[in-house]
DNA sequence: TCCGATTTGTTGTAAATCCAACGGACTAAA
DNA sequence: TTTAGTCCGTTGGATTTACAACAAATCGGA
């Protein structure tokens, strides 16, 4: 009975897998858990990038310091979810980035040369986990490209309208939500929160959009 | 004998797989070739993204329309690479993209489904295959990475500044050549090419930085 | 060498953005 | 009800950027 297989079974790289199966996947993937304390590195820049992390109790900043040596946190990883993947996969690489605990966190890592070759024999649900390995990275690379679409907009007006006009598509012309609050979205859109406030503002006088918290409808 | 072999084995998603394993392989994979003749649709936005594309000759414009009906140019994928991978190979996803012919081009299309789901008896070189898609995946993650950290700067010095010490990182302190011209990296950055120019000024002015065309150096 | 085309740097002005500060609306706890 | 805290919109001034236009530098043939 693994400690874990409730997290792990609804973590992406193990959908579709089931719980009875998760035990021996992971050993025959070598799969090592370590408990980390609050603030404790996981892993640190310039390390090389073999093994991805699997969050399973607690959780994890993924922190950069930029040219002039000041650490921000670009990401926090919630329980079941992954971090490095991408490094991981790439081969040969040195993490850009480093990984700290935010809280008393346990983290599980697996060499991921040990996902990509397939013992056949023995794992029939490697296959399962490569498909999903393989999903969690395309489906990054979706959001990434979206974002990057965002912000590479020259003014807030049309970082929102592109954003905006994103997230009405699945059902024009009706409301919807938006999973922000105002300063989370003006941090997604990389604009200042006023600013974005007032060009909000001007939107819907223009009769363009209509808002009231975080709901807001296109009136086109 | 395969007329596309030279492309298609510098291909990154068939890279250590042998010419004469090729025919055999697409074959195992139901590759379709196609010829488009330019400007003619390949994909168009709505479509479901089932396959992956691979230019075998001539090249490929991405293409998207904004919220105000424009359409502009993504990104050009030249002959030998790879196009539309990500919604392939993330399932049941509607391209927010099109692709046309940028001229006249041969382009071969392969089921991502057939890629992931190995057929262990027949095709021995499905694994690399995997193993190279994975790559791409992983590889295209990290660079839209690096560029969303550039991008999300809110000033044009902080961007150059971002964006040259990641390149200057792996010699510090030597100089060091960038893919770009001034346009270019002005696109990149998401900036106007004469802002940019003054603020490269600055930097030299400053002592931060010294520059000749495309030869950049820190002075720290 | 000379010419035309392209690239890069410079400048001034208009426009957009950031920043800091404040006030109102709302919420939850005392 | 009061109080403290959070979220959101607004405002004004300082800063930054975009834009357009032009000058200087560079490059590749003819």
């Amino acid at each position: 009975m693994h400690p874990y297989k409730d997290v792990l079974s609804k973590s992406a790289l193990f959908h579709n897998i089931t719980q009875s199966d998760l035990a021996p996947m992971l050993s025959c993937l070598g799969a090592q858990i370590n408990r980390y304390r609050k603030h404790s590195p996981i892993y640190l820049e310039g390390d090389a990038a073999q093994t991805v992390g699997v969050v399973l109790s607690g959780s994890v900043q993924i922190t950069k310091e930029d040219y002039s040596g000041n650490r921000s946190i670009l990401a926090v990883v919630a329980t079941g979810n992954l971090f490095a993947e991408a490094y991981a996969c790439a081969g040969e690489q040195v993490l850009p980035i480093s990984v700290f605990a935010a809280e008393d966190s346990d983290v599980m890592r697996i060499d991921c040369r040990k996902i990509i070759d397939t013992c056949p024999s023995v794992c029939a649900f490697h296959k399962q986990l490569i498909r999903n390995l393989l999903q969690i990275l395309a489906e990054k690379n979706i959001l990434l490209n979206r974002k990057l679409e965002v912000v590479s907009q020259r003014t807030t007006r049309d970082k929102l309208l592109v954003y905006l006009s994103g997230e009405s598509k699945k059902a024009p012309g009706q409301p919807f939500s938006i999973p922000f609050n105002r300063q989370e979205l003006a941090d997604y859109l990389g604009v200042d929160r006023s600013a974005m406030s007032t060009e909000l503002g001007k939107l819907k006088r223009e009769g363009i959009l209509d808002y009231h918290k975080n709901i807001f409808r296109f009136l086109s």
